[in-house]
DNA sequence: AACCATACCAAGCAAGCGCTTGGTTTGTAA
DNA sequence: TTACAAACCAAGCGCTTGCTTGGTATGGTT
């Protein structure tokens, strides 16, 4: 939400993707709709979620908003790829930045549970818990983006797996831990004593030992 | 859902919960509606389902929902406290069956797989992931349930940190491990080759070494 | 035979929903 | 000064929603 205080090299990115037109600059009135749309999806869900609360929560008028999207659902949808496409450019720079299977697996806990709790926590748990809300094809078309995020986890615990670091089924610890993980969003206080680093090394210990 | 071949303590289990009054006898039409109803707002979300599609899925006239619940709140809020009424004593009669705190910790684990997989699997999944669904004053009167279910959960891993078989804080366990489950209901196919052991074991690997 | 609770129907109402339409303001650039 | 796209308003339309109302069928008990 805050602009302001957040790391040069994700200001970074955003940058870079809204100059290749992959993500809206959230500066734009519409970048400002999807940030509101994201908080309010979240907050209230989907479906409770009326159109005259988004225009209200940007103060415009209810009809405006499709200025800006076609449909209520466009707005989920562009929330939902937005995001995802976010944060698996993040989770490729940060897989990039270690050798070591033990400290790459660290990262991408690190980077879900970031994804999630952080900037980007309201978008991203909409796109985990909302999932039911999108109609088939668009369903279809986030599952392609999910399906490269998912792939850089697979990849990184298959090799973690290689060396001996992990025991169990790698889909099933993968589901486990996107499951663990996700849930956070319900019961994490960024406001309270608890960092995310220590949670991710918790989370750390759940998948490694 | 299918009642007839469902082992016969849980049968038992029911029967004495219908006797108490603590839930809906589900061979009554008001039961039938409540398993219905679970099934509809778990595929389709509470907000989605109408109650139209419930009185339909019973075959009867959307009005006629009425003469056995006030509003279609009450619906939900019937359905929420039933399943985890009926959970908690089913986990209560499974601690008691072992006093190895590691054979606890499975039993919790298989039992709250069984709970979101198992008969009650619509009904808790919507427990968890439609808790926006419910007014505050609701949430309220759930809130009591799920805190003695909880504390089942955290007694027990406590005592299994005693013995040194955990390492991690219990309070961030409990809700990885309960995310990590939950989450399960999204990606589990009873139909397939995985049985709800294997996963319980993996999931016990989560939590202790 | 009389009674009554349970379970339902038929019809419809008021409110809220997503979305449309035709027009207006605002900032930028030629 | 004109031109034009982006951003927005005012009004409201058609439809769906949860729920209400007044009445009816059925089966068991006294």
């Amino acid at each position: 939400m805050n602009v302001v205080d957040v790391a040069p090299e994700i200001l970074k990115l955003v940058d870079d993707l809204v100059a290749d037109g992959r993500v809206t600059d959230p500066r734009t009135p519409k970048g400002r709709l999807l940030a509101k749309a994201a908080k309010l999806f979240r907050v209230k869900g989907y479906e409770r979620t009326t159109v005259r609360d988004l225009a209200a929560a940007v103060g415009i008028q209810s009809g405006s908003i499709f200025h800006h999207f076609k449909s209520k659902e466009e707005i989920l949808l562009a929330l939902m790829r937005e995001v995802i496409v976010f944060n698996t450019s993040r989770m490729q720079s940060m897989l990039a930045s270690s050798d070591n299977p033990k400290e790459k697996v660290l990262n991408l806990i690190r980077c879900e549970l970031e994804a999630i709790n952080g900037l980007t926590g309201n978008a991203m748990s909409v796109l985990v818990y909302e999932w039911r809300s999108l109609n088939k094809d668009n369903q279809k078309q986030i599952l392609v983006l999910r399906d490269i995020y998912e792939q850089l986890w697979l990849d990184t615990l298959a090799e973690a797996k290689e060396q001996g670091m992990i025991v169990a089924d790698v889909f099933v610890l993968r589901r486990y831990l996107m499951g663990a993980i996700s849930w956070s969003t319900t019961w994490y206080d960024p406001k309270g004593d608890m960092t995310l680093e220590t949670m991710a090394r918790e989370a750390l210990t759940l998948a490694i030992k």
